[in-house]
DNA sequence: CTGAATCCCGTCCGATACTG
DNA sequence: CAGTATCGGACGGGATTCAG
């Protein structure tokens, strides 16, 4: 870790996951490959059209994810993970265990207060 | 990673995190050790005391840093890193690490655009 | 020195309706 | 199917002032 918080960059790395729906996309994405964007609405009951299509632009524009159009009727558009993107994965799982685990650690003071 | 991203807690980690200065706040209190209020605050030019309360009282929720009160005139309050607080940093580490990739990364795509 | 209390603005995000 | 357009509420966060 650079010994200068000034000139650290994790903010770069929060600034991409961060969006009320972006680590969910992005695991979606991970896990299941190639997916429509009809197919990634139904996977996420509660987001809107809006929204999904504004998170899925922005990890576009970052090279996380890659947009391919189909010129048919009906349309159809495919989104997939980059390679790039695909160096974030080891960033999403070490979130994933801590935050399992911070689940369990709150629920343990809970307790420990209401005893 | 979970099989299944509704059950991811990818969002819990993230939460503590998001903040406009908690990343810096932990990096300082990561590096130096036990720091007082007016010290972090000389340190992080431009924060307001309102928000490094705040973000400081936010972490203390979460177990993430400890305060201490040392009741005197002039007041005098120490914060530090929990022990469970440094288990964030190994993803504070992951996270910074990215983000200099990846500022090279755009910076490289600016460049190609450019030629 | 370490805060709390106000005011205020920009952005995020949801609901809804419309389109090629 | 895969979007765009518009409205509006909620919230984060900055500037400033007051207090123990």
């Amino acid at each position: 870790m650079d010994k200068v918080p000034e000139l650290c960059r994790v903010e770069d790395a929060l600034s991409i996951l961060v969006g009320k729906w972006k680590p969910i996309i992005l695991l979606h994405l991970l896990q299941k490959g190639t997916q429509r964007f009809s197919e990634l609405k139904r996977s996420m009951p509660g987001i809107t059209q809006k929204m999904l299509t504004k998170q899925l632009r922005e990890l576009e524009e970052e090279d996380i994810i890659e947009r391919v159009v189909y010129p048919q009727v009906p349309p159809k558009v495919e989104y997939s993970m980059t390679e790039y993107g695909r160096s974030l994965e080891p960033i999403l799982e070490a979130m994933h265990e801590w935050g399992t685990k911070h689940t369990i650690h709150k629920q343990a003071k809970l307790d420990q207060q209401t005893s």
